[in-house]
DNA sequence: ATCACTTTGTGCATCCGTTCACAAAGGCGT
DNA sequence: ACGCCTTTGTGAACGGATGCACAAAGTGAT
């Protein structure tokens, strides 16, 4: 099994050239992958920034509009190198360009998507896809109804041009939005073809090669794990129920194979 | 500032009524959070394997279905009680219960969306919604033009009413699917109607009182984060080139404000 | 009953990430 | 030139998460 989402860095080095005296540690350095999850949301907060007028921030004043410690983000930017200046801050336009360049956006990504379904035409249509060098590369379906479907400036083309597409464009980034059912057997063609980035819309967890980079946006998991919460929140207060009404459950507890009997019985 | 995301609890106390009959610690203890943001995943493969009639499952294979590993799946139920049976593994039907309970699936969660457009329907007609409890109560948007327009069993309706469809349906979680513009103040409505969990596809980070609960999904950090892997792959494969074009870099380095120039010059 | 085998639950060492707190660094006014 | 003020960059302490490895607990066969 290989990366998925947060994880392991593999085999580190926690000193090998960082001696040399002013050189960029954003070169050769390994970022922390929590500051790697941060730097996106910086670099937002920053543009914004940057389109108002604003030349100079301080850490203090960019951590809150990131949400974070002021000292977090300092961290997350001492990583990428010095480029504060102390008792002033940071210069905006230069911080966009040293997090950009560390992230990796002083080029284009090509980005097939496949699936071109509800979620996958409101991808393509999303206009926030291209400003950061994101570049629908094609859409790709396998409903003979749905190809040939103008989408903006493309159309949806059959998902057996998938290596050809790949190849051609280079694309190094693919998004699954096709059902669960199939989600599987794209990742392997994907990956197959030289994809070595999956982001993932289907509900499941994809089996991917060692070297392969899955992340998954799973809009269920975000809703169970925000019901987690708000559950936790009301049985705290109140003594007990939440809002919303009580649902039938599953199943009635105490009629199990043998095993859960016992431990009921065990618990009593 | 509040939780967003991953963060804090609150004050714990760790036994409060943990002792009626079954009752695991999943009624009282509290659960780290990575173990929470990870029980959604080992739900939905416990539910696949029920509905294709699996019995009884081991760490091992519950461990590689979900793709983590073994021991920290059985720390993470641990976490919920004692449900398992050594030699044997974990009754199925019975962890699906124990863990829907703690995640406090066992009742219904009704959802507002905020922002009908591309996204929003693509939310609304999102069949996987459903099937673990969650309801849409209303999908409501601002356009006059969209109100009205039919989506599955229901109709768009104005974000006026966003008050009192949160009142009469006792909402407490809430999707916004607007732009960005508009997100922050639909984002203070929802929690002045009392709305205590968010979730949130707009991209900007949103700001809330103490104890609400903000969860975003943005598609584009994601792909930033992948394009970070993606480029440090291909600079410790090949020399330096990865795959795609150059771009045009934002701003040439070492024209900047004083203080900018100066660091440049020093690592000249 | 006993033994061999399987699998859970967890103590422990380790690692990663967060946060505090402060010295060093720089700007600016006098 | 000098001292005051602001803000960075980081050492160090801490807490949470991960994963190894094993004892305890269970099954099933003889
Ligand atoms: N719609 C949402 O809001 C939403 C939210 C969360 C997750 N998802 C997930 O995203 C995925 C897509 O959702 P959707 O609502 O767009 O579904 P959809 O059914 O509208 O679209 C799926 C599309 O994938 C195509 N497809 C199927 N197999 C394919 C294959 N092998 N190759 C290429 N294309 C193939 C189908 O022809 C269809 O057009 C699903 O897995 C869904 O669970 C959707
Ligand atoms: N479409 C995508 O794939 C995608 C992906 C990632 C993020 N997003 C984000 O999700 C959000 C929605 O995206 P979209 O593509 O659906 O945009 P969209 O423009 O198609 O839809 C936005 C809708 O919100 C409505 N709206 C605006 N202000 C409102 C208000 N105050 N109250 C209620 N409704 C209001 C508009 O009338 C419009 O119908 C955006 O913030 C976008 O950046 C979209």
């Amino acid at each position: 099994m290989a990366r998925n989402s947060l994880s392991d860095f593999g085999p580190s080095d926690p000193a090998t050239s960082a001696d040399r005296f002013p050189a960029g540690p954003s070169s050769g350095g390994r970022l922390p992958e929590a500051t790697v999850s941060r730097l996106p949301v910086y670099l937002r907060v920053l543009t914004g920034m940057a389109e108002r007028g604003v030349v100079t921030v301080s850490s203090d004043q960019l951590a809150s509009g990131a949400g974070v410690n002021s000292a977090k983000l300092r961290k997350d930017l001492s990583h990428l190198g010095s480029y504060g200046i102390r008792g002033v801050g940071y210069d905006v336009e230069y911080l966009i360009y040293q997090v950009s360049r560390a992230l990796g956006l002083t080029q284009d990504w090509p980005v097939v998507i496949v699936g071109a379904g509800n979620l996958g035409r409101a991808l393509a249509n999303y206009g926030g896809f291209a400003t950061r060098g994101f570049r629908i590369a094609a859409l790709l379906d396998s409903d003979p109804a749905i190809v040939g479907t103008p989408l903006g400036r493309l159309a949806v083309r059959h998902s057996d041009d998938l290596e050809d597409v790949v190849a051609r464009h280079k694309v190094a980034i693919g998004a699954i939005a096709t059902p669960a059912a199939s989600a599987q057997s794209v990742c392997d063609r994907l990956v197959a073809a030289g994809v070595t980035s999956i982001l993932n819309f289907a509900p499941l967890v994809l089996n991917v090669a060692d070297g392969v980079d899955v992340r998954k946006v799973d809009l269920s998991i975000e809703l169970q794990i925000l019901a987690f919460h708000a559950q936790r929140r009301s049985v705290e207060r109140n003594g007990r129920a939440p809002r919303g009404a009580l649902r039938t459950v599953p199943k009635e507890a105490g009629r199990f194979p043998a095993a859960a009997a016992a431990k009921s019985a065990v618990e009593a």
